[in-house]
DNA sequence: TGTACATCAGTGAACGCGCGTTCACTGATGTAC
DNA sequence: TGTACATCAGTGAACGCGCGTTCACTGATGTAC
């Protein structure tokens, strides 16, 4: 009844999901560049046509990887958001951390997901739609801000867009300029301040009366 | 006397320079994954071994060229402060707007520079160089305006990185995911917005006393 | 319960490709005397 | 001014590689009756 340890002869059984594991394994090791086909069928033991019963071309494959990847961003996103509580401020310091963290964990990933494998991602919905979902949770945590007249009212997209571009080129520093902002930076701290500085430049006033 | 036109018999002349020029046209037209030594040597009209006199291998070659793209950067760089004369917060404005409309108009470029083709970027110093000359334009600009009291005190270091961060992740998301920030965003009221958040975050209190 | 058959998920051999790089070479250039 | 020779910047053939993908195939599975 199980499918572990069972005689793997001819149907793997789970083939697909494997071939996702492994590759993010591969992945995580020796980066997209060098990531094949051919090898990932030879570590599973299959032959090197068997993924194109799962994957119509190298690809595809890619664009299931970066999805995954970005499900596991929203998932810690998510996560983070509700530990935080309902304050915008602390939501909006979660998000950063979380954020920055999965980059951090996951290098790799997060390349892939914004890189040229993926492109163009148009290609792929279930890529756009990850990636939106992705952009709107920092305006939905400005908006309520806004709406509770913690942070003063501007354009929710850009403002929205200065906010994610803040953590995401944190983000994207630590994995691309490593030798810095892993060796010489303390990447909460940085977050923190990061963070707390782009607040304080959206906060409405609240010395002015009225 | 002139090297343009004459008989470009064997010795090329000008061959290492030519190479250069013509791997930033490809690099541009096609992007790095796919450059190839070959295709190079074929476009300019020389054997597929000639570039190997002046580059040691493919990796030197783009080294060199993310070399020559962040000392454009630099230029760049420094023209827009210079024209944004002494005022700390109009040389950070000039500055984003230089960084990512350089970005924006050297996508392929700006990916090399940050990409995996010249990491580990210890390797080159040539490199290592440029890219700290670029952050610590950034550090002078704040330092300026800190000691003018424009800004607060803080440790510089986490701060310009924090700036940095936030323009560097516009450019990275303008070159990554064009769909968004190249069709249904205004680039430079996006730079604009983000910058002047970033001036109202560490702007020193004006309205406290002594 | 048993059998026929469609469907599915693998196999293995092969195609064709362009690549990075090495090697021994050759034509051109510049310098010493 | 002319010649010998070291040095430099190219050539051209070849090596070896791993890759993505196609193709006709075969073993296993599930379903209808």
């Amino acid at each position: 009844m199980s499918d572990e340890g069972a005689s793997r002869s001819y149907h793997h059984g789970n083939l697909r999901a494997e071939l996702l594991d492994t590759a993010v394994d591969q992945l995580r090791e020796q980066g997209a560049e060098t990531l094949s086909l051919r090898a990932l069928a030879r570590a599973i033991g299959v032959s090197q046509t068997a993924p194109y019963r799962h994957f119509a071309d190298k690809g595809e494959l890619f664009a299931a990887m970066a999805a995954r990847g970005y499900r596991g961003l929203l998932t810690a996103l998510k996560q983070a958001g509700q530990q935080a509580g309902d304050c915008p401020e602390a939501e909006l310091m979660a998000f950063a951390h979380a954020y920055v963290a999965y980059a951090a964990e996951n290098p790799q990933l997060f390349k892939l997901m914004f890189g040229p494998a993926t492109q163009p991602a148009e290609q792929y919905p279930e890529l756009r739609e990850a990636s939106r979902a992705t952009f709107l949770l920092v305006q939905t945590i400005l908006r309520h801000g806004m709406e509770r007249g913690i942070f003063a009212e501007q354009d929710l997209v850009y403002l929205a867009n200065a906010g994610w571009a803040g953590i995401h080129g944190l983000a994207t520093l630590r994995v691309d300029v490593p030798d810095l902002f892993q060796r010489h930076i303390d990447l909460e701290r940085q977050v923190d301040l990061s963070v707390r500085t782009f607040i304080a430049g959206i906060r409405r006033e609240q010395t002015r009366p009225g």
